[in-house]
DNA sequence: TTGCACAACTGCAATTTTGCAGTTGTGAAA
DNA sequence: TTTCACAACTGCAAAATTGCAGTTGTGCAA
């Protein structure tokens, strides 16, 4: 038998998800405030100590949210020689899709999104965690991409910092995320959101056309 | 004598103050874990849970923040027909520095966020709320410009709402103040990080004549 | 298979944070 | 000047959060 995972591992996901599936079930019931850390806990089968061990606050509990971290397939998908903005913004959606669960549970995730807004903070305070993750990517990629190294001599990025640069594009691309969350939260789904990006980047294109 | 505060916000002003001068000693003096609000709110001549009147937390207490507002004076130096991203940009900046206390204690501040870095995250945070503030400011006057009403048919804005348009443009120059923030958490003066804020704009628009 | 290093869980105590309800004093209107 | 609504402060209790130190069991290498 082929084990996917070690069962310290199958345990930890296991624990992992009757916590959250304890928090999600109370907030729908009882509403947010009715999520008692001792009572999801113990529904969980573990102490409350132990519920900090797997999530900073009980809204990630509700949500279901996990530490965001770039990988490697999201990394062999990224092209820093292709369309910059578009392939940025799509690495930062892929890693921003990939703290919460898959689409199978986009349904009960957009029902709580809607049911709670307050909770959206939190989905946009993770997406600063991801713009540092994903700068750190695009900075040393850019630096060593043939685009910088064999600027022409007539660029306008000839003069600025490859730092500043790299920043200027994750931020760009951080804002286009911001504006797949506002048009989907209902429907968190994967076409959902790739088809809201696209649309979010001709936004952006000709608010810019106008603007620069 | 003319009274500039009434008694009561005279009162106020100074617990605030007491408040934000003894967490901020004592974080210079022992570090951030020295900061204990029992002992705070006791310097400053009030209980525990008053601390918590002024404050939502220890951070913002070291760091003397309070609640982002536009005040009026901000409202009317923005011109909604002029140049648009520096003209929102330059609003939120306003806003963003009207958050923490003047040049006076510039210097003071940028000792602590040297010290302490993570303390930076917090200022992100409040650039969210900013932003929320300056939307509303931005969108309805946005829809009611000239720019906006007597648009060009052939304008690249056509077929876009106005709500998404003025989204868009915030959160560019909210980029621009995470620029502006980065490169002047050592000296967060009003003439270093408006001068940071050109510099930011110009970048922009160089890093975009490549892109877009 | 044994033994070790370490990951996960735990209880406990301290601190932070919030809700609630009661007291006091200020500001303003009559 | 008196009166009243309310802002500010308070104690108290509950809940959330964190640090620490000890136990247990898994994973792995000898």
């Amino acid at each position: 038998m082929s084990q996917l995972l070690s069962l310290r591992d199958r345990k930890r996901a296991e624990t992992w998800a009757a916590l959250h599936a304890a928090a999600a079930r109370r907030a729908l019931d009882e509403g947010l405030e009715g999520v008692n850390i001792e009572v999801v806990a113990e529904e969980a089968g573990v102490s409350a100590r132990t519920f900090f061990n797997y999530f900073p606050c009980k809204e990630d509990a509700v949500l279901g949210l996990k530490k965001p971290s770039v990988e490697p397939e999201m990394l062999a998908a990224f092209d820093i020689e292709g369309d910059l903005l578009a392939e940025v913004s799509r690495l930062m959606l892929a890693v921003v899709r990939s703290i919460q669960g898959g689409d199978d549970s986009a349904e009960l995730r957009g029902r709580i999104y809607e049911a709670y807004p307050q909770l959206r903070h939190r989905r946009y305070q993770y997406i600063l965690k991801v713009e540092q993750l994903v700068l750190e990517t695009v900075a040393s990629q850019l630096a060593e991409s043939r685009r910088w190294r064999e600027m022409p001599a007539n660029s306008a990025w000839q003069g600025h910092d490859v730092d500043d640069v790299a920043f200027t594009i994750v931020l760009t691309a951080s804002t286009r995320m911001r504006h797949v969350m506002q048009k989907t939260w209902s429907n968190p789904t994967a076409t959902a959101q790739f088809q809201a990006l696209d649309q979010g980047l001709e936004l952006l294109r000709d608010v810019f056309k106008e603007l620069l």
